[in-house]
RNA sequence: UCCCUUGUAGCUCAGUCGGUAGAGCAAAUGGCUGUUAACCAUUGGGUCGGCGGUUCAAGUCCGUCCGGGGGAGCCA
């Protein structure tokens, strides 16, 4: 069986080809009905013409063939009479699978993706919802692709952890333990986690930064793309509990190299989409945001603008008055500085580099001049920060001696700081949230519309 | 977590100064000689988010809870 994409890209010459597929729409004239078809493998639908003066499909049949209903159709491929399609099926045999029935909820009209959000198991049917699915595994794809060419190896890095070190955010618990119980009962002394599934509190990750580490300091280039857990309660149309994210780690590489591979690594997925999803990329360029395109093809051409932390500062000092927070030396940069330095001066992605040390975390390189740290954040218009990484501290010294400064335990990170005992080396990360790169990419507006089920604060539904 | 906003038909919304509900689309039915979110006509469709209060009378005013959206913070 062809998926509507290969028959219609056949040339359409009499032959006959069998289609699969639900209906989109049905208009009927007196003599002829046409049937909008698409089983999702492209965006363009197939045009089903059925002559009612020929038998060969009841009056019965073709009532059943509401929005929805899901068809076999057997028929001839012909040019199309219509200004429309190309192509055209004239119905010989019309098979339903699949009966529809009045309360299908999505109806051959506009629907808001907040109603669509209320029905996801059913939003992929719509062009939009079916659009993203295909550019988001389209990226997939080009993530490995990029990886596996520039000798990245892949690691799968756990999901479960039991280390309390991660840091990146607020964690999902993990446990056997019965909280019923638990909850009924006074505890003086806490929970007895010896009792728990893995003898201490374990949880879901949120990042597989540091065991990236670990395996990059033994095959030297290897990233991991997989899910990510925060349990921050942020409602925002940036953040999810449960998203997906890309983070390479390399060794021998110092910050320059980080945001050379990083750079480049952004160009290469952005050129694999307006390559290989052209039909998806027009349908976002023309329905969801104008000129996405563009802007995309500008920033695979440009080389990004590298500034540090402390030129940053210097920029958005110029137009103080304009922000609400005042930029000062030393505060972390506001969503209205981020898109400033977007939006406004430089129009396109920004590396941002050398931040203060107080507002970034343990494990980066300390400068010389002891106020920053090798951190770089890559901001991009509307969204902000989609790519947060820095070179390491290879310094066991310094990297002790920083940790006992934020009051972190040694004990808890004795296997982190091995790498460091043992055949230390300069090395580089970053982590990229591929949610945000498919936002940035389709010009979809909230995160929430490009995962089939997002998963939220007070929200896991389907 | 904070701020703003919103909840009325299947969907998108209107509803004025408090007087018991309206449109477009969708659906169903009929019509129409090739349509492109087809078109034309007819019909059906409502616990106005929940609870409580004020009032002769509440979709409308007040309180509270719940849901949606946007912004901020946190971050990817």
């Amino acid at each position: 069986m062809d998926s509507l994409k290969a028959i219609l890209s056949q040339s359409p010459e009499g032959q006959t080809v069998t289609a699969c597929g639900w209906v989109r729409t049905k208009r009927d004239g007196k003599n002829i009905s046409f049937i909008a078809l698409n089983d999702g493998s492209c965006l363009s639908n197939l045009q089903v013409v059925v002559d009612k003066e020929n038998d060969s499909v009841s009056n019965e049949t073709l009532a059943r063939c509401g929005t929805g209903a899901s068809l076999q159709v057997t028929g001839k491929l012909v040019a199309s009479e219509g200004g429309g399609q190309n192509a055209e099926i004239h119905a010989d045999t019309i098979t339903v699978l699949g009966d529809t029935s009045e309360t299908f909820p999505l109806q051959k009209k506009h629907h808001s993706v907040e109603f669509l959000r209320e029905i996801a198991h059913l939003r992929a049917r719509t062009n939009t919802f079916a659009a993203v699915a295909r550019i988001r595994s389209a990226m997939s794809y080009a993530v490995h692709t990029f990886f596996q060419q520039n000798g990245f190896f892949y690691v799968h890095t756990p999901i479960i952890t039991a280390n309390d070190c991660e840091g990146a955010g607020q964690m999902f618990q993990v446990t056997t333990l019965d909280l019923d119980t638990i909850a009924r009962k006074e505890l003086k002394d806490g929970i007895d986690y010896t009792q728990d599934f893995f003898g201490k509190k374990a949880s879901l990750t949120v990042s597989g930064q540091l065991s990236a580490e670990t395996y990059a300091c033994a095959l030297s280039r290897v990233y991991t793309f997989g899910p990510t857990f925060r349990a921050e309660n942020s409602n925002t149309t940036r953040h999810l509990a449960e998203f997906w994210m890309i983070e390479p780690e390399i060794a021998f590489c110092t910050l320059e190299g980080n945001m050379e591979i990083a750079e480049a690594f952004i160009k290469f997925i952005l050129k694999y989409v307006l390559e290989n999803c052209k039909e998806d990329m027009e349908f976002f360029d023309t329905r969801i945001q104008k000129g996405v395109i563009e802007t995309l093809r500008q920033v695979v051409e440009k080389p990004f603008v590298r500034i540090t932390y402390t030129e940053a500062i210097e920029h958005l000092a110029k137009a103080a008055d304009s922000f609400e927070f005042k930029p000062v030396w030393g505060c972390d940069l506001q969503t209205e500085h981020e898109k400033y330095l977007t939006e406004t001066v430089f129009n396109g992605p920004v590396i941002v580099t050398d931040y203060p040390k107080e507002i970034k975390a343990f494990y980066m390189k300390q400068n010389d001049d002891g106020k920053t740290v090798r951190a770089m954040d890559i901001l991009v218009p509307r969204l902000g920060e989609i790519i947060g990484g820095s070179e390491r501290e290879a310094d066991y010294g310094k990297l002790v001696a920083r940790m006992k400064e934020l009051g972190l335990k040694e004990e808890d990170y004795s296997w982190y700081l091995d790498l460091r005992r043992f055949g230390t080396v300069p090395h580089s990360g970053f982590g990229l949230g591929f949610e945000r790169l498919i936002l940035y990419i389709t010009g979809m507006a909230n995160i929430r519309d490009v995962i089939p089920y997002p998963r939220t604060v007070k929200n896991a539904e389907f």
